[in-house]
Parts: structure tokens; sequence; C-alpha cells
DNA sequence: CTGCGGTGATACCGGCTCGGTATGACGGCC
DNA sequence: GGCCGTCATACCGAGCCGGTATCACCGCAG
């Protein structure tokens, strides 16, 4: 009487994030009334409202959006269950890791070597890099697309992975090379701040919602790099990321921008041998400790 | 087509536990047919074998372990889905602090001071103490019967939880207060293993087992602190601990033993604003900044 | 070798739940 | 005031779940 099966939760999903039963029913590819009942069970099972049905319109309660984020949680964890499973029976042992187009590239790149180097022909343990945007590896470490990510902190996400520290490294200002402060050799973050005419780019939350602000809303690095080279706009990235810059940007040291850390971050549970190996080898890439 | 249920995974976990049909199903109060064919179906969903039925005895694959990883996560997620939706409906926002007994006395104290002083009258989130045995406090938080807990870097697995930091200190050894090195003013981690007569004490790991070892397996803190006093054993822990001595019990501070760093950990998509708020006390007791 | 106990798999059957269709109650809007 | 759109209710058929009975297979004791 107690047990909320993924059927329910994908329906109260479903509801929850269309905030109406027929478009809700019709996009889980079920009629309404069932719907409905579905619901309506749900919330006599748990003994709480969780959605207020006011005329014109459906609202989650407290409760509704409580049960919404872990019902996500749950459905993605769900996914990532037959997924892993799945990779797990096939004999190719192979491992995904997700990372931020652009960014890394040396880290990424020493990563593989070593990886290589380490697992050498025995075992061997193929790695696929997937690149993807923004916060899209969270995402693909949830619901088991990928197996371990490059991610960083304090812009991603981390919250409930295991992470491995790999590389902390001071963020720069990148700037049109034509533009006065491109010739300064620091900034400070007031001095980007100050300047009315290159209001800083703006990248999306993790909700993928954008911060209102002046400054172009950015999608990806290809899109972020051409925007600069135009002199529209400039940008804070972690130091690494110079590896992209174009002929006409201009990298420049912030002495006073938060550090940033590389991290390598897996699924908290996941007891996967290749995972703790390409861990071990991660953490041995620390130790021999060369900074970039 | 894709879409595991939660009730073939309580299934799975009952056989793969009991690693036998009838025993599972009996758990499960159902009978064994429906058991035998509900995993049927999920190896046929998956397209994957995750049991070895050889005569006399069911083993896992390794794609069945993978699958029993998951599957517990999961449970133990929809369990603290349940529970925790539950609990936002209830009118009394009240929040259950899991922590280890008897450690981390005054930093619990200092932090329930700080909640009460800083929520005041308004909005009173009331906080409950649930006091725990070792490693319980990551099971109370996955499933949903704490909201937050005081864990220990590294001694608990803070995997798939947010963390704050709250306090880093150094460890010292207990030792009964008639033994020579209770003497000495400081010791080392070889000082102690060099003592015959006087084997540490062996805490459970995080899956329950006690590695091999000489000294007492130890369950909690009055059962360790009574043996300490007996002289049949010391221990190591944490500074901050010295407060459940006894007179008997004599604490040394260790130089080379790791640094224990106690944490706020909560479930990593907890949006409670009670958390939040528990969370941003917490950090504020770090920034004003007393040391113990 | 042969019955016995114990394993999981199969066959069949009844009941409950799920999903579909038809319809109702209720409020907003032209 | 009709019309539309919302969600809830009523009813019905099919499929799935769980139970009982039984089978196929193996190890073992006599």
């Amino acid at each position: 009487m107690d047990t909320l099966e993924t059927r329910e939760l994908r329906y109260f999903v479903a509801v929850a994030e269309e905030l109406h039963f027929s478009r809700a029913a019709e996009r889980l590819g079920i009629a309404q009334p069932p719907l409905s009942r579905a619901i309506q069970q749900l919330e006599r099972r748990l003994g709480v409202t969780l959605l207020e049905r006011d005329r014109r319109g459906v609202a989650l309660t407290g409760a509704g959006q409580v049960l919404l984020d872990e019902a996500r949680a749950i459905l993605d964890g769900a996914a990532a269950a037959a997924r892993r499973t799945r990779r797990a029976a096939s004999t190719t042992t192979k491992l995904v890791l997700a990372t931020k187009a652009g960014a890394n590239h040396e880290l990424l790149q020493r990563l593989l070597d070593a990886h290589t180097a380490e697992v050498g022909a025995v075992g061997a343990v193929e790695i696929e890099v997937l690149l993807c945007g923004m916060g899209d590896q969270a995402r693909m470490l949830r619901d088991g697309r990928a197996d371990v990510a490059l991610m960083q902190r304090p812009f991603d996400a981390l919250a409930g992975f295991d992470t491995e520290d790999l590389l902390t490294e001071q963020q720069v200002a990148v700037l049109p090379a034509g533009h006065p402060l491109a010739a300064r050799t620091s900034l400070t973050m007031a001095d980007i701040a100050a300047v009315p005419d290159l209001p800083v780019a703006r990248w999306p939350r993790q909700d993928g919602i954008y911060e209102p602000g002046p400054g172009p809303e950015i999608h990806d690095l290809s899109q972020l790099a051409q925007l600069i080279a135009l002199g529209h706009t400039s940008a804070v990235i972690c130091a690494s990321s110079r590896s992209w810059l174009w002929s006409s940007h201009v990298a420049v040291p912030l002495t006073d921008a938060p550090h940033v850390t590389t991290v390598l971050a897996w699924a908290a549970h996941s007891r996967s041998r290749a995972v703790a190996g390409l861990v071990r080898t991660a953490a041995g890439l620390v130790r021999t400790g060369a900074r970039l």
C-alpha cells in the first residue's frame, strides 16, 4: 500500500509538467479518464492532494512539487538502470564519457592517453567520448547514457554524483582582439563589468533558464566564439579553454574570479570495474600532477 | 517496452538477495510461479539474462549485479519519495536531522541554537534529531526518513548527497587512563599500531562488514567507551567526540591521522525550503567561524 | 535402479486493474 | 444562453497478475 509504481510516477510527471490532464494524456498516449483515475489513486494512496484542480487549470501543491522532483529522479534512475544493465550484458565493455564540447581539450587528451597506456591491450575498455552542450552531462549521467563525465565546479550541478578532482585553474576573460582591455596583462571582474559596450555573455542556468542581463544568451561555444570575434560580447571561461580560441580573440587572466575545478564525475552507486579503473587512472594523473 | 516497474524491481531484488525463488516468493508474500514468470518477463524485456539458473541454486550474472545495485537505489528512492511527499503535505514543517549518536555534540548544539535564533518564531521549522548508529545516516537520507544528516568525511559514504562542510578537525587516540601511552602529549598512528596489548577497535565498513583484525568489533559508542575503560581496546576518533569520554579515558592528539570533516548532507535533489534554510544557517555558522 | 525431496518452469484459471468510450458537472466566453 | 473546454464519473472489455496443480530435472539414500 506504500509502493509507488513507476507507471504512476510517469503519469504524475506528465500531468505536473503539462498542468493539463488532456494534454498529458495525449503525451502519454492514453485517454484522459484513465489518467485522471490514476492520479486520484496515487493521491489516495499517499493520502495527499498533489494537484489543486481549480476551474480553468491545474496547479501543483507543495507536496506535488516535492513529488515531481522525486519522481523525475526516480524515472531517470529507472531509465539509467535499464541502460546500464543492458550495457553490462553486452560483451564489449565500452565506457561512455560525457564532456562539454570544446572544454578541457588537453585534460581529456591526457586522460584518454593515460587510460590507453594503463589498461594496455588486456581487457581493453574502449572509451567513447560523448560531446554535449552546457549542462547536459548531468542528465546523461543520471539517465545512464553516460558512465562518467568531465564537469566543472562550481558551474555544473554535481549533486548526486561521486567526483574526483582533476584540475583547478584560474579563469580568463576572453575579449575581441581590438578591444582596449585586451592589451592588459590582467583584469578583475569589476573591470569587465565596467565596460558597457561589451556585456558579458550569459549561460543558461542548470534549469535551462537564462538570468536576466544585458549580454547575449549563449548555447554553445562556437556561437560564443563568433560573438566575441564580432566584438559583441566577452566571456569568462577557465584557462584551459584557451585551446579553442580564434586568432581574433585575446585571453586575459582574471585575478579575482573564482577558481574552476574540473572533476571526473560518475553515478554515486556505480560499482562498475571499468568506471573504477578510469577513476584510478585519473587520480594517478593528478598525483603525477602536471598542471596545465 | 523499456520501462522498469518498481514491482518488478522489488521482485528481482528479493530473488537476487535470496538466490532462491521459493524463499524470495515467501518473503514477498506471493507464490513461486508468478515470481518466476515476473523475472522471466523482466529478462525478456531487457533482453538480458540476470540470473544463471544452475541446478541447485541461482547465481547473479554481471548484468544482474548491476541491476541489483540500481534497483536498490531506485527502491530506496521510491520509498523516500513517498515519505517526503507525505511529509511535505503535513502542515507542521518538521525537519529530521540524522546524526551519529554521541558524535558532534557541540557542533550540533551550535547548529540547533543558530537555527532557532535565525528562523525565530516565524515559520518556525522544528528540528527533530534522529540519533542513529554508524552508517545509518546515509540510509536514512536515501529512503527519506531523514532530511539532513551530520556525516563525516572520509568515514561516511557521501556519494549521492549534497554537502556543506562544517568543521575540520584532528583525530585523537582514546586510551584507558592507566595505559603507558596515555601519558604522552601526542602520538602517531604507528605508535598505536605498535601496541599489541591494545588492539584498535574496528568499525563496520559501509556495507556492514568488518575488516579482519585483532581489535573488537564495535557497534556503538557506549560499547566502545566501556571496552576502552576496561583496557581492552583503543580507538581513533575525531577531537570533538571528546565530549562523551569517561573519566577513565584519556584522549591524546594524533599528529599523522587524516583530518576528519564533519559535513551537513542532504538528498541531492531536495529543493525543500526548510533544508535550504538550515544549510544557509550552517554555512553562516562556518563563516562566523569559531573552531571547536 | 528407484523412489523421495527439492529446485525452477509450465499450464491453466479467476479476479482485479488498466485503458477505452460515452457522458456528466461546471465554469468561461462570445 | 448556447458553446466550448475543463476534469470527473460510469461502464465495459481485455490483459495481466497471482494462485493451484503439475511437470521436468537433479541429487541422494536405500
